[in-house]
DNA sequence: GGTGCGATTGCA
DNA sequence: GCAATCGCACCA
């Protein structure tokens, strides 16, 4: 008998998408981290939020390039990790072509055994060992990854306005969240359109 | 050099 | 409903 086939990885071919067709297909993908002890975390992603060039007034690239949000003006296939409130880490996945701002906020994973502990961005951060040492890191590299997982079907899929961006104008009614629907590590109101 | 605030979370 | 807590953008 032969051992379970090892998870194929995301290429950057993956990513090199835009962030709206990257986030819908993150769904059912399974973020991996290796830890600096050598312990492998791994967990299927069902919350995420699309943030797609300069002129979306929620994405941090809204002001043009700063210092912070440098990575998100990377080609695809890195990580672009901030600290909100003075006390969180925020996990994107850069997407698209070099020079087009564009990213995906990882905001839920389905913890093994504990549906809450990755259930918010701020969380699922915490849960990953994830902060800024890992910004710009590469999602092809050995220390964060991503692996094909399950893709999650359509009828599955729930999409609605993004959390947390209400000063965003009519940016901030754009429906650029998309969940697992009815899971349980789903963060953020049900009720939303 | 000073000021304002946030892609959140947890507790009162 | 609101405090916690700090890096960084922006202005002087």
């Amino acid at each position: 008998m032969r051992a379970r086939m090892a998870e194929r990885r995301l290429s950057s071919d993956f990513y090199r998408r835009d962030a709206v067709t990257v986030a819908r297909d993150l769904l059912g993908r399974v973020l991996a981290r290796r830890l600096p002890d050598g312990r492998l975390l791994r967990a299927p992603i069902v919350e995420v939020e699309a943030y797609d060039g300069t002129r979306d007034r929620a994405s941090h690239a809204f002001p043009g390039r700063t210092l912070r949000n440098a990575p998100m003006f990377a080609a695809g296939g890195i990580a672009y990790v901030y600290l909100i409130y003075g006390m969180h880490h925020c996990l994107n996945l850069v997407t698209g072509e070099a020079d087009h701002p564009a990213a995906v906020l990882v905001r839920a994973a389905a913890w093994p055994e504990d549906p809450k502990a990755a259930s918010g961005p701020g969380k699922l951060a915490r849960a990953f060992a994830i902060d800024r040492a890992l910004n710009g890191a590469s999602l092809l590299g050995p220390d964060l990854w991503l692996e094909e997982g399950t893709p999650v079907p359509a009828r599955a899929v729930a999409r609605t306005r993004r959390i947390g961006v209400d000063y965003a104008g009519s940016w901030a009614a754009r429906r650029l969240r998309f969940y697992v629907k009815g899971h349980p590590s789903v963060s953020g109101p049900r009720d939303l359109r």
